[in-house]
DNA sequence: ATATACTTTATTGTATACAATATTGCTGCA
DNA sequence: TGCAGCAATATTGTATACAATAAAGTATAT
């Protein structure tokens, strides 16, 4: 009778390994917006049936990273200008609060954590990664969400990062550089010392800073949208 | 050849009707927390196969109106204490911010639509619906979510509209009386005067009154929540 | 009589089969 | 050539069948 039943070795959720391997495409930028993404394609790459592949479909659709059309199938979101000034609008209304939330929790691990998350942010980019270096950029304000301890704001916020990964890909301006890590640097530090106006107003600015590497002028996407737009929406 | 192919007589979507005749059952309170959903019931009740209620049933899973536990199925979700406090604190970082700028909007046919809503709401509450009531009060701050014209937030709101039918449930003190006509009726007037300040302090103050007629002490809720206290939950 | 192991039943997880719809390609005609 | 209509193909929507897991029941031994 084995009582100590610790550290199962499958917690196998298969449908929750496609979810987070499609998103994760989609947040490195490997999946671009607007890519079909059929049922039989999917399933054949992770050897699953179409039962799971569309559960994780549906799931992706929920937070915006795909979009479901029915009879037509699902497709990586493209968000329009209007749908990306409001992820922000969002972001600015949720993060900053949160962030000062988080200065008043943070212990001394998360702050470990949150300085190993810059590290790897770094390390990334050095290494010419910048869809990796992307993905942990967002990781980080997650990681602020999670030390904040507000789970309800935090998976709202968790959604708006997923989503700004497409809206960057479609709208980030390569004039500007990618100079988030001092802005996260200073976040940290006002993090740790505990300072929350600091870490609130910190937060604010470097959101705006994002918002204005941003160009939201016309671009109705890729190809397929095209179509869409010209074929009658009925209902 | 049809061109005006308008009024489409069967817009047919099986599963958004399942999931909108659960969540109305929810939100009516005549699903109470914690009841179990089998998937064979359901699927005989609205004569579908699993299949769609499965799909039901993740849909409903990820505003959190229901939970699913693996291999043991789905149940009416039963917010904590602090799952209900979260909700509400969401709600009041960004419900006052939307009244403004539904205030700042709102057109003549947007305040009838919301005049319109209060009257329905008392008629219910003549009757004696207090299910019906309660839920045309949530569909009222949902439509000013609408009126803002901010579709990111606006399913925010939405999900923590629909959570707080279950708060409601699970944690109204039943001696303060529902009057919450009046604070919407005052609302109305605020956004239809495009009295932004006011329309604001007006949402902040209603959902201040609406916190303080919650009680959030202890209440490990019902019967079933006790069974999985018992067993391990590996992992 | 209680507890434990085993057996049986019920329910969920996944895969497959069939139906409905959309897309594509072809044929014929102007 | 270009377009309309039909046929063929592919893809999604739904139902069903099978596998895996959990729950319930039963018998036996102490």
């Amino acid at each position: 009778m084995s009582l100590v039943h610790i550290s199962t070795p499958k917690p196998k959720d298969v449908t929750q390994k496609v979810v987070d391997a499609l998103a994760l495409a989609i947040h490195e930028h490997r999946l671009a917006p607007a890519t079909k993404l059929g049922e039989d394609e999917i399933g054949e790459i992770y050897n699953v049936s179409r039962t799971v592949v569309r559960a994780a479909l549906q799931s992706l659709a929920h937070i915006q990273l795909v979009e479901i059309q029915r009879n037509k199938g699902a497709f990586v979101a493209s968000p329009t200008p209007r749908e990306a000034r409001e992820v922000f609008e969002a972001r600015a209304l949720l993060e900053p609060r949160t962030a000062r939330s988080a200065a008043s929790r943070a212990t001394p691990n998360d702050i470990e954590i949150l300085k190993d998350h810059i590290a790897k942010e770094h390390a990334a980019l050095d290494a010419g990664d910048n869809g990796r270096a992307l993905n942990l950029s967002g990781r980080f304000h997650i990681e602020i969400a999670r030390i904040a301890d507000q789970d309800t704001i935090g998976r709202f916020i968790e959604t708006l990062i997923a989503r700004s990964s497409l809206v960057i890909a479609l709208y980030w301006r390569r004039e500007s550089a990618l100079c988030e890590s001092h802005a996260h640097h200073a976040l940290v530090q006002a993090i740790a010392d505990g300072d929350e106006q600091n870490a609130e107003e910190l937060m604010q600015s470097h959101l705006v800073d994002l918002n204005s590497a941003l160009d939201f002028r016309d671009r109705p996407a890729q190809t397929l949208n095209l179509r869409e737009l010209l074929q009658a929406t009925d209902q």
